[in-house]
DNA sequence: AAATAGATACTACAATTGTAGGAGGATTTT
DNA sequence: AAAATCCTCCTACAATTGTAGTATCTATTT
């Protein structure tokens, strides 16, 4: 499943939070888009039908959660990003990321240490 | 301007082709997305709309063109790829890609010299 | 208790996206 | 020239997406 890019910020207060009622999602949510409290409530509910977020209606007001997994929501991202933006050349892709980002000397070393260890 | 799934696949036949012939696109698009003749001129068309396409109508066939170029549409990817799903951390989301994607010897060179480059 | 503020449910509605079908003109092949 | 193909135009139509408004119910403050 393809999410919309409103539902990863979405999804983004809810991994942020484990588990928060709808005001504090509003508030969390807010400043980044201005969102109108029910164009809130429209996404969670709509994401509970496609299966991304729960709702536990045992407590009022009600708390919702992040269903599935970051990590296997962004595994599914960088395929599709890898293969439409990059047509799948991985290090093209890499190579564009290094030039334009700024890594802190810490992680340059790590992605080195990457490379290293690929040698074998 | 966000782009689809879909558009990203018509551009792409476009940028490999330099401007081509609706049949010609047709048939380079069939094999990886089953499309319908009507389906790709429905995106072709719309995309001109947006101004992500050209048509040319003076000559029969009409020659489709992609109009945009591929490098500014593949920045603002990478910017939203990196906001929304690594949350701007450049350094985690290529880690990410070394370890999932096979690179060769000769591109991990290339990258290495690329961190090294950064050095100073 | 009345008023206020929050929460939830239900409804709405236009724009966009995915996917063509049909009609009719243009061109190429028998 | 008739038939078979292409090509373009116009139309369609359901699903999804973005963005709420309304009505109602429930706590919380006065």
């Amino acid at each position: 499943m393809k999410l919309s890019e409103k539902e990863w910020t979405v999804l983004g207060a809810l991994w942020e939070t484990e588990g928060a009622e709808l005001g504090t999602l509003v508030d969390m949510l807010y400043p980044e888009t201005g969102w109108n409290r029910n164009t809130v409530l429209t996404y969670l509910t709509r994401m509970e039908a496609k299966g991304l977020t729960r709702i536990d209606k045992d407590v009022s007001p009600h708390i919702y959660y992040a269903v599935i997994d970051r990590e296997s929501l962004r595994k599914q991202e960088r395929k599709s990003f890898l293969k439409n933006v990059y047509s799948g050349s991985a290090s093209e892709l890499i190579a564009a990321f290094l030039v334009e980002e700024k890594i802190s000397p810490e992680e340059r070393e790590r992605l080195r240490a990457m490379l290293d260890g690929m040698e074998v």
